[in-house]
DNA sequence: CTGAAAGCGCTTACAG
DNA sequence: CTGAAAGCGCTTACAG
């Protein structure tokens, strides 16, 4: 492999002249520029990552911390970091700490050995120290999703709450008249903004009581428990708001088992917008996430925090969509 | 942030022994090694991999080139490769490709100019003359699944063959008296493999026609399309080996939809092992791929390769795995 | 068992 | 607009 002493050998220049046409920076002749360049050329020249690394103190690279691969966010979620991360010349390392403080620990020692210049977190492990020792060791990051709180750094989220009324007064509109909640981990702030939309909605209603409101676990099978102790609950609820999608598809392949139909009998609605909701059938109506915008958006931030240009912390909260789907169709 | 300088003028060695214990290389006195660990700790001294990567030409970096972040293997298999990649203390980029040749080349470049010790491919898109031009170049890597000639790299994947043949046996087990296939993209090896296992099967078999294999795109949508086609051809077929699990929750659904009773009339089998068989209801019988296997073992040899270790070029076909579920349950 | 020195391939002030 | 020099933080022979 050719170095940056061969160019200037082969240019008959000196090497920081190469360096500065490669960086773009500070004056370098037309003509100059033009030999350095050809040079390059003839000796398909790569400039070393790691050398530049070490000597700018800058690698170019950013850290994608998540709790789990298995999540399915991830996958859009990546490929918008990756995308926005490449459009800007950074690559992306990756890592999950399977929502465990010590892997996700361990994660940002290696992030930092290696000099990436900022870390996404996308994990809920993150707590209020780490988030204080990272602002103190002057290394960027964005938290998406959850955070220890909004004040210590910068968030980008969706507005859950907002969303969880959206998807009640759907299941309203569409004419259900008594409607369960299906709520997820209260330990994930997440969970907890999506049942106070629903609260906000149904607190008032003659039909609401508190005992429509069932546990879950934000998984699949946790989806199935919860519809069988709400069929067992209340027979003749009609609608359910399910706190995450993944909980909406049990939910749904619960009902069926139980010879339930759906909608005609319990309109389903969930929240994430995830691709299992159009695999199923019916397919399920949920509120959807802009997963990629959320990517995009901490990257984007990310990589102005990383240049100096971001102003102090700040909480960006995104808007979501509903998507009608037969599970809801009554007609 | 402290530096080897730093560690070496605390426990009054040079920075040559302290960089000995770091590694763990050459002799080193019990008791100096006790005073640099002890400056180490104190310093909360950790070395840069920056910096390291630079003088040992190997940075303990892995790249994984994948075509698609949604493509549902890649959730398991980017976990396999993070997990062992770790175990042997490497870090691992990821890159999509889009299976875009392109777009590989050009992440082949960042990854060369990164120094990463080796690449591990699951991408549809190297061509012969990349993996030859790989070859030239020194860096170790890994093919998963897909690899322009098993001769020229080391290659990694299912025996899809033998699976289709498991899926299409356990059909006719069940009771099925005629079975179609919905296979995959021919340009796909995979799909041409799980091909020729339905044929070996079926081929002699009284009721067997050509008809009987209808196109699909390996995609969701491709499945519907597909059932369609399946059922206007063959009103009469009780069994359908569909060529990846995508397409078989679509044949699910589609089937579902024309009012078709699953696994009553038609019973499906898919290929691949997917999480999503067990979303839908009735749960999709399926044969299992080792993805995470997969992924562990092409890091396992990759690293060999990087530390010199491994052979010569090679291929390795992993088990299948029949997993019975309802949608063949014909009682 | 240990240290001095060179070098990995760049960038970055500092002069000119 | 250009070059010489120092330095980024390590590793690696080479002596001893």
């Amino acid at each position: 492999m050719a170095t940056i002493r061969d160019v200037a050998q082969l240019s008959g220049v000196s090497v920081s002249t190469v360096s500065r046409v490669l960086n773009k920076s500070g004056y370098v002749n037309q003509e100059t520029e033009h030999k350095v360049n050809l040079a390059i050329q003839t000796l398909q020249y790569e400039p070393s990552a790691v050398a530049r690394g070490l000597a700018s103190k800058r690698s170019r690279t950013i850290a994608l911390i998540l709790s789990n691969m298995m999540n399915p966010f991830f996958p859009e979620l990546a490929r918008a970091v990756e995308e926005v991360a490449r459009t800007f010349g950074y690559t992306v390392f990756f890592g999950s700490s399977d929502d465990q403080a010590d892997k996700e620990q361990a994660y940002i020692e290696i992030f930092r050995q290696r000099y990436v210049d900022g870390i996404i977190f996308s994990s809920h492990t993150l707590g209020m120290e780490e988030a204080l020792r990272l602002n103190s060791s002057h290394i960027p990051y964005i938290v998406l999703d959850r955070a220890p709180s909004d004040e210590v750094c910068s968030v980008v989220r969706s507005n859950n709450r907002a969303g969880a009324r959206l998807a009640v007064q759907h299941l309203l509109d569409r004419g259900c008249s008594k409607i369960a909640h299906i709520y997820g981990p209260q330990g994930i702030r997440t969970a907890q903004e999506r049942l106070r939309g629903y609260e906000d909605i149904v607190k008032h209603l003659p039909w609401y009581s508190p005992s429509l409101l069932i546990p879950g676990n934000f998984l699949l099978d946790g989806g199935i428990t919860a519809a069988e102790q709400m069929m067992e609950r209340h027979p003749d609820v009609d609608g359910v708001f399910v706190g995450n999608d993944l909980m909406a598809v049990g939910v749904l392949k619960s009902l069926l088992r139980m010879g339930i139909q759906v909608p005609e009998q319990v309109a389903i609605c969930g929240f994430d917008g995830i691709q299992l909701t159009e695999a199923t059938e019916p397919e399920i109506t949920t509120v959807a996430q802009p997963i990629y915008e959320l990517g995009a958006l901490a990257t984007r931030l990310l990589i102005q925090k990383i240049n100096g240009e971001a102003v102090a912390n700040s909480l960006h909260e995104l808007d979501v969509t509903l998507i009608p789907r037969a599970s809801t169709r009554k007609d």
